[in-house]
DNA sequence: CACATCCATCGATGATCTTCGATCCAGGCC
DNA sequence: GGCCTGGATCGAAGATCATCGATGGATGTG
């Protein structure tokens, strides 16, 4: 599905700034750390975890037994219905977090490896301030 | 503000799953990894970075010159209203993330230290699968 | 073949979120 | 005091999201 990149080019969030300016507010020049479009696609795989559901659905995906688990094993879990779970391991593996299996009749859902570790790494502030 | 503690109590994302089961799929019991109070918790910290404004406010007061950045230095690198951004940054201080200080007539905004770095840590797989 | 199970997709609905202009408050300055 | 500036707050509008029941496709079983 083309989510599996380990986003390679990926900023860190915190690129060094410049000394300048002096006033107290309002300096003219503000360098932008981020670009857009780079905010956009960490937003996304953010996003994606930034919800109470989908947060646990990772956790009892990587806390299941081999690592992985169908559809069937999270509904009650998380108590909800069947196409509610299903549209939020969507929203996962497209954020490229988890990965779709099917074999046989089920489809078998796992962690996308390091990629939780790509986003721990972006989060990381590069100097203690 | 109440938004300061090293949210210690925090279980990481992934705790150690008991090996169990042998049926294909669903199996009886699915230990719960995260409680649901936890995943809210954190879901509020990562919902406050899954938006593409709010990632690069965060960013721009990073590198901002003195890591603190005021509200009239933000408006035009994000391109949107002053009410607009003023909300994003209160939603940023009421995850933890961000810290406000008035001085004079202005707000700073600053970065509630190691905040991120507890976030990336909760990212983190205990183990490599 | 008929039937059951697992699951993805399709609307629809209600909630939440983003964004804005308008407004109001607090400090600084004449 | 009067005025200006920086910023928080207040609705309101529009968009996005979470959730569900219903449906249909795919696979395994009798």
């Amino acid at each position: 599905m083309g989510h599996t990149g380990p986003m390679a080019s990926e900023p860190t969030l915190l690129t060094a700034s410049a000394p300048h300016d002096s006033d107290p507010c309002c300096a003219p020049i503000v360098r932008e750390a981020m670009s857009a479009e780079s905010a956009v696609t960490l937003a996304v795989k953010f996003k994606a975890i930034g919800d109470p559901t989908r947060l646990r659905l990772l956790s009892l995906v990587a806390a299941h037994e081999g690592a992985e688990a169908c559809v069937c094993d999270l509904t009650e879990p998380v108590a909800l219905s069947q196409p509610t779970v299903s549209h939020h391991l969507k929203v996962l593996v497209d954020a490229g977090l988890l990965t779709r299996s099917k074999r046989g009749t089920w489809s078998f859902y796992a962690l996308v490896p390091g990629a939780l570790d790509d986003l721990a790494d972006l989060l990381r502030t590069p100097v203690t301030l």
